[in-house]
RNA sequence: GCCGGAGUGGCGGAAUGGUAGACGCGCUCGACUCAAAAUCGAGUAUCGCAAGAUGUGAGAGUUCAAGUCUCUCCUCCGGCACCA
């Protein structure tokens, strides 16, 4: 037997793949059903990092298995190959862009092959080639025509370093998800694509995909829809501002406005501002700041707009406008109405500048311990809760009920006609507890409605007890009354000792605000001091008020409109030429591709280098005639992905971007695996995409992906996210030289489960260990004889067979490559006897999608040559034989009194009730009883014996 | 702060509510060898000589039985965040 030699193996494998066109896809195949597996195609960097095969080499598996089930299986492959990265690395080596991106290519083709993978390269696709450019300039023009594209001056995030235009999505934590800078606002026209439309079906049709839920959330996140209410607030000088809320139920509670530094309304009203330099000032310094600093400033400022009032629709009430940059000119109507009651940032601005607060929301809950009787009316009362401290010890006062009525335990009571909130609660004190020298510290402010059974009074109540703070003066007190003695005691305890003492809500309630006197209620609730509104729960008070002050119910959205010019070359031309008037027009279709001209200086300097082409402009004057100017960006890459997946379909074809036949016949994408980086970028972008290309009815479907699983990180062997500068990179190429392109697919594959996100250290002797099983594989073909194959290996090989066939299925794909470990390791310590060819081809047959070359090379060698198949890739995948599964024997766990105290093995043929007394008479089991008396066994058939019995 | 996910040996990780730590790495001992590597065999959660006890981030709960279910809390990762 020759030593197994992966460079060889690899090398002819590979080869002979190649001539036989084994990974040839056709589109239709009779007897099959056709199965689209996609993974992100790839940018040219011109290196496969260790990150490329976790990406294609793993998925590559289940492509393989697939193919083995049956399927007709596409698993392509292509360049993502415009963008900044291939211009700063031309820039920086003095290449053209062009050059330097199709060499990276072909270098990265090489490694691709090293792969082993299924990849079909006839189908490969090429962004930055002009036969896929002209289809993303067609598609822009298509949707130009349906105003789904449109030119408009915003607010864009400018990145200085790379000079170019950044979408919001590009922006992280105010710096350039590429470079790191900081990023700058800027206005600027730009061409805009209306994903904003599209925001609700975006987020409603997340439901009927399967996609791990944490994109689905990351995507609504991002999307940022909130429902809430536009409300018209009329100024004393006549004028109107809307402002949108999403807790209309607190409009009795609103004690001024708020409007944007940015707002358009402002500059009308300078004649009406009395303090309109002061103003004026703020806007300006609101201007020089950049968002960064916006965003980071803690400390809220404004300037009140004097002179100037907003009338409360639902009161008629004069309040004061203010200007502040805690107000988002971008977002709702960039106005707001303030309830420092119960809103956190109301609440610290209202602070700050002395505005006043009012209290419209309370908290309202049923209680648990005595809950009301629905045949009963409710009777409502005002009532006070007095929480008494002792200040000596930090402890406060409550209340023990002694006969099961306890229901709050703190000093309670109702308050009488003509009483006030603290006479009424000085009062409840002495009765209950005696004590009589008592400080007010706080309230009455806050209240609580609670709904409950009162059992002494047999009666439903609705009491609104509002709270008051005292602290003990000294410990003075008379003796109580024997009746109330009778009821409860009274007990001091520690603020975490309440905790535990009432009932959840109250005690959470109780507690916050005794720990945070600033504590403000900005909960869900009952409305109150809301004129006819009051006493509704807030879901049903934001309906009615909203509609009462001729408001409506709207839905607002973080989302914006995808910008997508960029100042850069290497990117696609947008397809629009400029009239001599100015106005933009789309190419025609005859003249596309539009071509990314080459008499360039491309370095940036913040304009557009297309501007400085002589190339274009003739061309455009020669076309459309004198006076007419190229548009002179470049689209965002996020474009030239976004659509892809249609491409490899039909890659060739020159009139249409897909052909509704090859659509037809692959979309949807069956399984989609990525980057977790994706998640809110280049998926959200290429669902919109394809909903709109749905709308102008050049597809079918208006999701294209319907699984998708987000890949985990492979890390340095330190722990680190590989980096150069760290110096832990870990490089394919010389792993796959020294250990061969098997061990490395199935390595990667046995470090954790895939399409969970998660980090895996890349451990070198972990590679190893993956190598030496594969040459365990290897010698075992010496052992293969053509005799039967005994029962006991069959058993084992047909579990394995179950296991591998299920866990690939999950993605668990290291608990596959566990169970052949286990059978190679039984196997061989039973290796005596043999192996058994068919038992050994069934082996390599599941082993094939993990290690296609050392298993067709064994495969090869076990058949001589002798096989009607000529690679096991194009074999069927072994089904397993459910008889050949089950054991004779199986063994019981016994659990005495809930601890496994030892194990019995029995016959698998007994009933169930036969085998709990085959059981029980076990000699072996007696003994662990040990005479004591059974209580109680319950049996779990297979699995165990659980006894209860008297210790 | 809100939303989502995760916490299990020295490490990566296994466990339909049913014998926690499969499999691999590492480590220890042994065989082979002049020696080393490779290979093969035995062992390897913690404490304990053992019997046994303890053990899945912490604490409660449900259950005959909890890594798994429920609640509270802590830590880490991802998304959003002055979003009204």
């Amino acid at each position: 037997m020759k030593e197994y030699d992966h460079k060889k193996i690899e090398k002819k494998w590979q080869k002979e793949w190649e001539t036989d066109g084994l990974y040839k896809v056709e589109d239709d195949v009779a007897g099959k059903e056709n199965f689209y597996q996609l993974v992100e195609f790839t940018y040219p960097s011109g290196n496969l990092h260790v990150g490329h095969w976790y990406a294609f080499a793993v998925p590559d598996i289940f492509a393989r298995y697939k193919r083995m089930r049956g399927w007709n299986v596409l698993y392509p492959m292509g360049f993502d190959a415009f963008g900044l990265p291939a211009e700063n690395a031309a820039i920086k080596e003095g290449a053209d862009p062009k050059k330097w991106t199709y060499d990276q290519m072909d270098k990265m083709r090489g490694q691709f092959r090293s792969m082993g993978a299924v990849f079909d390269w006839e189908r490969e696709v090429v962004s930055c080639d002009p036969s896929y450019y002209r289809w993303t300039q067609w598609m822009f023009t298509q949707f130009l025509k349906n105003d789904l594209a449109y030119r408009a001056v915003t607010k864009v995030n400018w990145c200085p370093k790379d000079q170019t235009i950044l979408a919001n999505e590009q922006v992280v934590d105010g710096c350039c998800e590429r470079c790191g800078t900081e990023i700058m606002q800027k206005d600027q026209e730009q061409w805009m694509l209306r994903i904003t439309k599209y925001a609700d079906r975006l987020v409603d049709d997340l439901e009927k995909l399967n996609w791990p839920n944490s994109i689905k959330e990351s995507q609504k996140n991002w999307i940022g829809r909130s429902e809430g209410s536009e409300i018209s607030f009329k100024l004393s000088t006549g004028a109107e501002v809307k402002v949108f809320t999403t807790r209309a139920d607190t409009l009795f509670g609103v004690t001024y406005i708020v409007l944007a530094p940015e707002h358009a309304l402002i500059s009308n009203l300078k004649s009406q501002i009395s303090n309109w330099n002061e103003v004026e000032q703020y806007i300006s310094d609101t201007q020089k700041k950049s968002e960064l600093d916006r965003q980071q400033s803690k400390e809220k400022t404004g300037v009140e707009l004097k002179g100037v009032t907003a009338i409360n629709p639902a009161n008629g009430e004069a309040v004061p406008v203010w200007i502040a940059d805690y107000v988002l000119a971008g977002y709702g109507t960039g106005a707001v109405m303030a309830v420092p009651a119960h809103d956190e940032r109301d609440f610290e601005f209202a602070k700050k500048y002395g505005l006043p607060m009012r209290r419209v929301v309370e908290l309202i809950y049923d209680s648990k311990d005595s809950p009301i009787k629905s045949e009963l009316p409710i009777i409502k009362r005002d009532a006070i809760c007095a929480i008494v401290r002792n200040p000596k010890d930090d402890t406060y006062m409550c209340s023990v009920w002694k006969n099961g009525i306890h229901m709050h335990g703190l000093v309670t009571g109702g308050i009488d006609a003509g009483e006030n909130v603290i006479e009424t609660a000085k009062r409840e004190i002495y009765e209950e507890t005696g004590y009589k020298n008592l400080k007010l510290v706080r309230g009455p402010d806050f209240a609580i409605h609670s709904k409950f059974f009162h059992r002494m009074k047999k009666e439903n109540r609705w009491a609104r007890f509002q709270y008051v703070f005292f602290d003990l003066v000294d410990d003075e007190h008379d003796p109580i009354s024997e009746r109330e003695a009778a009821i409860h005691d009274i007990v001091w305890k520690t603020k975490s000792e309440m905790k535990d003492f009432f009932s959840v809500i109250e005690g959470q309630f109780l507690n916050t605000l005794v720990a945070n006197p600033e504590y403000i209620f900005t909960d869900d609730g009952i409305t109150y001091n809301s004129g006819e509104f009051s006493e509704l729960p807030s879901e049903e008070a934001r309906q009615k008020i909203t509609e009462a002050v001729g408001g409506k119910m709207v839905k607002t959205y973080r989302l914006r409109d995808w910008g997508i010019s960029r100042q850069r070359y290497w990117g696609v031309p947008i397809p629009i030429v400029y009239d001599p008037e100015g106005k933009a027009h789309p190419i025609p279709d005859e003249h596309l591709p539009w071509l990314l001209p080459t008499d360039v200086d491309h370095t940036p300097d913040g304009t557009a280098p297309l501007a400085r082409s002589k190339e274009l402009l003739a061309r455009t004057e020669k076309i459309f005639g004198k006076g007419w100017k190229p548009e002179v960006e470049t689209m965002d890459t996020f474009v030239d992905s976004s659509w892809y997946f249609y491409r490899y379909l039909d890659n060739k074809n020159e009139d249409e971007f897909a052909s509704r036949l090859r659509r037809d016949a692959w979309m949807p994408v069956d399984l989609y695996m990525g980057g977790p980086e994706h998640t809110t970028m280049h998926l959200l972008y290429s669902r919109f995409w394809v909903k709109a290309l749905r709308d102008l009815g050049l597809v079918e479907e208006d999701e294209a992906y319907l699984i998708r699983r987000n890949r985990g990180l492979v890390l340095g062997p330190d722990g680190n996210k590989m980096s150069k500068s760290k110096g832990n990179v870990v490089n394919p190429d010389e792993i796959v030289e020294r250990l061969g392109a098997d061990t490395v697919r199935m390595y990667l594959a046995f470090m954790g489960p895939y399409g969970v996100t998660g980090n895996y250290p890349w451990d070198p002797n972990g590679v190893v260990g993956v190598r030496r099983f594969l040459e365990r594989v290897w010698r075992l073909q010496s052992k293969v004889n053509g005799q039967m194959s005994n029962v006991a290996s069959q058993t084992l090989l047909h579990k394995t067979i179950q296991k591998v066939s299920e866990d690939i299925e999950l993605f668990k794909f290291n608990t596959c490559i566990s169970a052949m470990m286990i059978c190679l390791n039984e196997w061989e310590a039973d290796s005596e006897k043999g192996i058994a060819r068919e038992d050994f081809k069934k082996f390599l047959q599941i082993l094939a999608p993990f290690a296609p070359h050392i298993t067709d090379e064994l495969w090869s060698n076990v058949n001589g040559h002798m096989s009607n198949v000529p690679s096991i890739h194009l074999s069927s995948w072994p089904l397993y034989d459910e008889s050949k599964i089950t054991e004779d024997e199986i063994t019981i766990a016994i659990q005495i009194n809930g601890k496994v105290r030892g194990t019995v093995v029995i016959p698998a043929d007994i009933e169930k009730e036969g085998a709990e007394a085959y059981i029980l008479a076990q000699e072996s089991t007696k003994k662990i009883i040990n005479g004591r008396k059974i209580e109680r066994v319950i049996y779990v058939p297979m699995r165990i014996l659980s006894v209860i019995v008297a210790e």
